[in-house]
DNA sequence: AGTGGTTGGTTTCTTTTAGAGACCTGATAG
DNA sequence: CTATCAGGTCTCTAAAAGAAACCAACCACT
């Protein structure tokens, strides 16, 4: 029902928060970008219940975002390590983290920060644009409809933008 | 009980999980950056139900993500808006963008996509130090204990860059 | 004066999820 | 022969989400 905005919805924030979007899921992806690989790390350092921990595993090896390898044989054992397809989620967590920095913690009060091991600054990542590299801001970016829009999705589009409009003039 | 990295922990994307990470809370705020403001129009472009509806705007409100603004008087009505603190979630979620159009839509069937209005181009969000304003990259950043990190913290993070390490020697 | 539509909700009931904790398995260690 | 570790499963309870009915203030029509 309703326009075809939702959450099964071709949007692909969407369709992300589909998948990872529980109170779990990124901080599991979390503990792996920080080298946690096994079941009783991620179980400890989040303090996640085994079912819960067991089922969100099981997505992410699903979803290709993990992979499960065996590193011992004799009684069976694995770890759980980000594929290529779950590193990409980088930026995620690190928008996250710096928005997160910025208004959740007081300053000066961070517990984390980041190091570019290329300048050897600390560092908080900014958006640029892939083309012209000027910075990225909700005032100079436009969302459009993409390739795969079809009727329903333009449609949305346009009553999106015209009721924004009507906002802006009462 | 653990180590002092889960939710209720100071990392800041556990924080900010705590507030958002739920399947609804970052499609509200989506909408409103598609210029969505009012109760009727989050409902039906997401289907979500009121009930959970109105909870959700409750704690964006309350969190100062989003404000409640009233547009007319005769009967009282109001409409929702993004704070300062709420746009700064832009990257967040164009960096969701980004990663859902990549790995969970096919390649030439994307439904939205992004305009650089600085440049007129189609654009993709990198990321780029604040400093050096090179790439970042998982294994140019390194997350180091901030100023606010207790004995606890620290720990946590030796353990962690411990472990890691063992894992890469098997 | 009554009928229906619009906006913005609340209430109730049912289903889904999450969480705590007991239990299981296969292996090695003492 | 018992203990411990890794990696789970099973059961039961509590919390959260969803569907749908209802409510209320105002307007516009008839």
């Amino acid at each position: 029902m309703s326009i075809n905005f939702q959450r099964e919805a071709p949007c692909p924030i969407a369709q992300l928060l589909e998948l990872l979007g529980d109170r779990w899921s990124l901080l599991i992806i979390r503990d792996a970008f920080y080298g946690v690989r096994r079941f009783d790390g991620f179980q400890q350092h989040l303090g996640i219940s085994k079912k819960v921990l067991t089922m969100r595993l099981t997505t992410l090896v699903d979803a290709e975002i993990m992979k499960k390898e065996r590193y011992q044989s004799k009684p069976e054992r694995y770890e759980y390590r980000l594929t290529a397809k779950g590193r990409e989620l980088f930026p995620v967590l690190l928008t996250m983290m710096r928005w997160g920095n910025r208004w959740l913690v007081d300053e000066g009060e961070e517990t984390v920060q980041l190091l570019h091991s290329n300048c050897g600054e600390k560092t908080e990542p900014r958006m640029v644009c892939s083309h012209c590299e000027q910075p990225i801001t909700p005032a100079r970016i436009q969302a459009v409809p993409g390739p795969g829009a079809n009727r329903e999705v333009v449609q949305a589009f346009r009553q999106i933008v015209r009721k924004s409009e009507v906002k802006k003039e009462s």
